[in-house]
DNA sequence: TTAGATGCAAACGGTTTGCAGGGAA
DNA sequence: TTCCCTGCAAACCGTTTGCATCTAA
């Protein structure tokens, strides 16, 4: 069992290896173990809990090497980024096999995730509606609890 | 012509002073006469455009005061409020008649709408695997121009 | 050796807040 | 007259930037 997360995270350091490469990026320390530290954990994430958490894993790096690593991190997909109504980012990391949506607790923030096959037929409407091409989307519910009856 | 937009107002008006009576709120004139500059205009706007486009008119409020309103307006319902992927708010007036959601172009932020009643049936869905209710989403395309062949 | 990366702190910009003065009720 | 609202400016806070230092290549 462990053994394939290992090996599902030496993928992914590949991936991002690759990428630095391709683009003539260094591959510096800081930029693995903020991969690292992105893909330990589950869930949404923003870029000041991030910080905390590396400070606590005894890891620390700059704010602003943080938001550098993560612009490349979206730039080669591993990670995405949401603006879930609020004015600061969230992240997570990118799930190759299950692709999802989400829906919002108005009250706590907390995140669910979901994902329904009817948005594809949305997103070929729109684009033949409009002549376009998309290359990203964002799809979220925001609402409560339903009380219990 | 000119007669049916100044009714449509009119209830817009009284929607808003309904509101604020309702609530306790005083009616001042500056709260109108955003609403009046919000209505006048359409697609959508930020609160700095808003504040430019009340000088240009000769009516100055404040920036707070604009944020203030605003956020009536989001309470009472005839102001809907974006978050397109960047850190700073966008609003539109909400259009009781046409629900739709939204079109971004990567390169200019350009915005175009439509409607596809199958996010009904997502949301449905989604209200009945979670076992919540839906206050309000968010379904928004980013993309880019098809190539001309 | 050197161009690109990091760390720090200051700057930035949209939004929020505190407070004195003003006006709706 | 009361106290909610406005205007102004400062504070706030997530993000970006400038620059000296460091280091991967």
């Amino acid at each position: 069992m462990k053994k394939i997360a290992e090996d599902s995270f030496d993928n992914i350091r590949k991936l991002f290896t690759d990428y630095l490469e391709r683009h003539g990026h260094r591959k510096t320390p800081e930029r693995f173990t903020i991969l690292k530290e992105i893909f330990a954990t589950d869930g949404h994430f923003d870029i000041e809990t991030l910080y905390i958490r590396m400070k606590n894993h005894k890891y620390r790096v700059s704010r602003a090497t943080l938001y550098n690593t993560i612009e490349l991190l979206l730039d080669c997909g591993l990670v995405t980024k949401h603006q879930f109504g609020t004015n600061y980012a969230q992240f997570e990391k990118t799930n190759m096999m299950i692709q999802h949506d989400h829906f919002i607790f108005n009250e706590t923030g907390e995140v669910l995730e979901f994902y329904d096959p009817r948005i594809e037929e949305i997103k070929a409407h729109v684009q033949d509606l409009f002549n376009v091409d998309t290359t990203h989307y964002s799809l979220t519910f925001y609402g409560n609890s339903r009380e219990q009856k």
